[in-house]
DNA sequence: AGTTACGTTGACGTTAACGTAAACCTGCTG
DNA sequence: CAGCAGGTTTACGTTAACGTCAACGTAACT
């Protein structure tokens, strides 16, 4: 098993980011890279941590809710106890994630609506 | 047909923001209510406008964003050369929903996946 | 040895979106 | 009329999420 290995910068250009956008996460406990030497080393996991990150982002999540989101990845909590904790944690992001669906939809009806009226306007003004 | 007012305290109140968050978006033009002398009387069509301000903010609009899609509800620039833009514009907007949406579906998928994960590991403790 | 490219750690600056506090008006109500 | 509940403006404070230096290390190339 190979395992993959990316600098900062080429991290940070794939995901379209500054490298101080990763070394501010990892400030806030949402990335935990690898050193050699002073230099960060970020593995295929990481990689995945920062995707779920900014997945999060473009769907209105703060950062806190992100380390959230992240923290249930964390195969750790798997002691019983806390699963119960988890489960529910899923559920309610869930249904935040479905109630976004929602006004997602309502939106794009909107949206439409609009862009046919203005054809509409758009064709009698020809 | 009679007209619907709405002080500042029961429109805050109806959507769950602070007065200070209206008086906020009045600074910004994003609403602009009547008044009658000093205080501010909000009608139907600033409802309208607050709810879809709320909404763009719940899909990680910015108020300038939401400011935008406001302004595209205002029948006033339906004058044939403003209207390509406006139309451009909608379909900018789809587009970004649109790829939200996928997004959506994507962190709705992995969601479900943990939580079947999650609710078997709890099954096998029992 | 010089410089170029890439990395590092502070530390302070910035913007959006409000919160909070002060000082004030205004219409009721006991 | 005193007082209170609502409103107002003005102005400064705050938080999140980075941006932007500055000052430095290091490895590679020439």
């Amino acid at each position: 098993m190979t395992t993959v290995c990316y600098t900062i910068r080429e991290l940070s250009e794939e995901f379209d980011v500054t490298p101080r956008t990763l070394r501010f996460y990892e400030e806030k406990g949402l990335l935990s890279p690898a050193r050699s030497g002073q230099s960060r080393i970020y593995d295929a996991a990481d990689r995945t941590c920062l995707r779920l990150i900014l997945r999060g982002k473009a769907l209105g999540f703060t950062l806190e809710e992100s380390a959230e989101l992240i923290s249930m990845y964390d195969p750790a909590s798997d002691n019983g106890s806390q699963l119960q904790a988890v489960i529910d944690k899923i559920r309610e992001k869930k249904a935040r994630v479905l109630a976004q669906k929602a006004a997602i939809e309502l939106l794009l009806q909107d949206l439409n609506e609009w862009e046919r009226r203005s054809l509409r306007s758009l064709q009698t003004l020809m």
